[in-house]
Parts: C-alpha cells; structure tokens; sequence
DNA sequence: ACAAAAGTGTTATTTGTACACCCATGC
DNA sequence: GCATGGGTGTACAAATAACACTTTTGT
C-alpha cells in the first residue's frame, strides 16, 4: 500500500557505528555484510529506515539489534549525512549514531539483511559501501575528543580494574602511548576512583583495583563548571 | 503533483539558530515571526523543508534567506531533532543548523513565510514554537563549548580590534566576566594575533589594534595536535 | 589636573613533564 | 633470586589565578 505526498521526501534512515574495546587490543567497528542490493555483498554499518512512530536514536537500536544482535547499547548521535548523491537508490539522508561497548559483554550474531557480521580493526577496514568509511572517520575523531574530556570508557572495563587496564584502555582508543606516571597521577588527583581490592594470584606485583564513583564525578563536575567557562579561551594549541 | 513511496516517509526540515554579536551588548538570536499555521503568529527558528537534490547545509542557507534575507553564513551542524510529537502536521525530522553572526553585517528583512524578523536577547526569548527552544538551548551549549578550544569570533569584530573588544566578545557570548590581566596574557601568548595598528582620537589612551594570523594559527594547531592527545584524560572537573 | 580606558608587574600556587627507581608476587 | 608488572619520588618548567599598579590619551 503507497504513501502518497504533495511534495517529494527524501527517505530516512539511521546508521551505527559501534566501536568495540577488548583488554588491550586494538580498537575495532561492527560491521554487517550487506545481503541485497545496492553494495549486496559489500561491508557496511548497521543501520536502516526510520519507522514513521519512532524516535531516531529508537530505531538505531532495532537496526543494530535486527542485523547484528547486539543490544543494551548507549548510543549518542553523531552526524547527519545528506549528500544527495550518498545512496544510489535516491535521495537518502542518514542520522549517524556512535557507541563505544565493553566487546565481551556484547555477542553479535548476523541476522536479517545481512549475510554476516564482524569486527574490524579501526585500522584495518574493508572497502566500506556507501559514505560509511567517511562516517567511521567522524566517529573516531569524536570518540577521541568525547574521551578525553567525558568519563566514558568506564563500561568497558570489568567491575573492578586496575590503572594499568585503564590507561591502556585511553592508548587504545586514543591510539597513543601515555606516560605511566603521570596518567596515575592525574586520574587519581581527579578524586573519581574508588579503591576496592586487589589482584590475587598474579606472578607479580598484585595491582589495586578500583570502581568509578559516579556519584562524584557528576557533583564535581557541576560544581566546576563555572570555573570551567572562567577559564575562557583555550584554542586548544 | 503527488509523490508516492511504498514506504511512509517523514517529512525533513532544516532549521537555523543564527546568534547575533555586536559590541558588548547581550549575545541575540534571530526569529520569525510564522506567517502560515501551525504555530501562526508565533516566533520561530528560521527553517523549512529539504527540497530533493540540495545538501542539507544549503537548504539551512536558502531557508534562512528566503525567510529572513540573511546571506553570507558560515553555518555548521548542530543536532538533528526527530521526536515524533514535535510536529503538530505529522512526522517532521529537523536537522538544526548553527552559526554566530557579526549583527551589523547581517541586515535582515521579513520575506516568506514569516510576517516579520526579529533579534532577540538569548536570555529574553519569547515563547518559541515546536521544540525550538529546546534547539535554541542546545545551540547555546554548543557555541561556548566552541568558542573555549576554536578561534570562531574573529570575524565578528572589526578588521582591526583591541583587546577589550575581543574580551567584551567572549564575556558576552560565555556569559561571565573575566580577568583582564588573564585574559591578555592568554591570547597573546598563543601567538596567533598580529599587532596592526593604534586607536585614533579616543579620549583615553588609544589601545593597540590586532589582527587575527590564520596562518598562524593553524600551523600552530596542527603541530600541536599530537600534545592535545597525549595530554589523555581530562574530564572537564 | 582629571577621567577613562589601556596596559603591566609580581607572586603564590597548582599543573605538566620527564626520568629513574622501588615493591610485591609466583615460580 | 629473578622475571614481571605494579606503584612511587622528585625536580624543573610552565601555566593559573589574583590583585594592584602604571601609562597614555583628550578635554
């Protein structure tokens, strides 16, 4: 049954770009298999059309759920891409969501319209279909700026862990080394780990571990907000 | 003549939160008034539909001037709105568009679809329609989250500006006073303004005259962004 | 001389950065 | 006792924050 409108409209889809982190290795994206045309066989994202009652960041979820599995997600929105040439069915204007997920906790398994579902390395990405590979780029370069100033990555780590884990979490997705010393020093001044025990039965040195204190960080980033703005200008330079 | 789609589609729009700089006075936001239901009478976010072959960002700048006459924006992306609610026709999916203006550049005129045009205080809005106050707020945050690490206001002071114009401009737009001393020190530390002349004929003593160096600044932000990285966490508290 | 706004000196304190070093555990 | 990571001390440089002060102009 046709829908019928007095003027043209672009269809609507979203897409997701989830980002999944493992103990250490490197950064990977999901991606699907396209089953059918257009890029039938091609590697691509998730993603798909918005149902007419749904929110965006709604139907992100069900076309991550549908062609991948993968639920319990906190997607954020990223971009919206519009080129009018972008798809080869038409017009076509995509609302791009991203993810960073914790990869063991999150099992995929590939479903309807797709033949198969993978990580890739960030690195190491297949030839992607439509502006997909463009809309992975700004969802890395948001995800390193997003990390460096938004406790995110938390989620990704097991319950309790230790400072090695997170630092090398941050290397990981900021795709640097970082200096021991001083990465333990400022997380720690920050005042948002809690200490709650220690490694057993590792053939050194037992690490402490530690649990993120929420509840702290959210009231000390209020409170420091006004000083955040005072500080004015930054350039970042 | 209708056009018809197997599928319902939403209909998509695009809006602009065009803020207005000028002088030290209060940071402005421009609105039209609707000439057409829904929401006639009522102030508005300049926008409209998305015709099928322009780019989203186009769309934003020929909505803008074919409601308010305002040409020459450097506009940016800012969100895309997609409740389901938040259209009294039907499904409307918003993609909202930003930009910070230097007011006296940027004459305006009611023209279609809206009865008249109007710059308003950031902080005296009158009742908006839709959820535009609610793109408007975000606008808000994400313009001095910008101005803090981007160089964006140059272009709204004169060719030629002292010091306390360029303050009184971040005053302004972050909304909170800051220390002269600090704030001096800061900017010409950077390096990126290059002293271009004197004031003339000001019954005080004549302040020294900078230009904005591009160049410079971006040559500056390019060798440093490998720093910016390895600064790590932050988190903003 | 005075008002008005521009511009500077200085200092205590906090951060940043870079190394080298010590510590606790299992084997 | 040694390999393996975990964890620390320290010191110089730089940035931040805060306050009061001097300078230059037109009238």
């Amino acid at each position: 049954m046709p829908y019928t409108y007095e003027y043209p409209r672009p269809a609507l889809t979203v897409d997701c770009v989830i980002f999944g982190y493992e103990n250490g290795r490197p950064l990977q994206v999901l991606l699907i298999q396209r089953a059918h045309d257009p890029y039938a066989g091609h590697w691509a994202l998730p993603g798909g059309f918005v149902d007419m009652d749904e929110e965006l960041h709604t139907a992100a979820l069900r076309e991550l759920e549908e062609e991948s599995g993968m639920v319990n997600v906190f997607i954020e929105q990223l971009y919206t891409f519009g080129r009018p040439d972008r798809d080869p069915r038409g017009r076509v204007v995509s609302v791009a969501y991203y993810a960073l997920v914790h990869l063991p906790d999150h099992p995929v398994r590939a479903a309807s319209d797709a033949r198969q579902v993978g990580w890739f390395s960030v690195d190491e990405l297949p030839h992607l279909a439509f502006d997909h590979a463009g809309i992975v780029e700004a969802a890395i370069n948001r995800l390193r700026g997003k990390l460096r100033y938004q406790p995110i990555g938390f989620e990704l780590l097991p319950n309790h862990f230790s400072l090695s884990q997170l630092q090398e979490l941050y290397e990981v997705v900021l795709g640097i080394p970082l200096n021991k010393r001083n990465f333990r020093t400022r997380i720690l001044k920050m005042g948002v780990l809690e200490e709650v025990g220690k490694q057993e039965g590792v053939a050194h040195r037992p690490a402490r571990l530690y649990c993120f204190d929420k509840e702290k960080y959210e009231q000390l980033a209020s409170e420091n907000y006004p000083n955040l703005l005072r500080r004015g200008v930054n350039f970042e330079i």
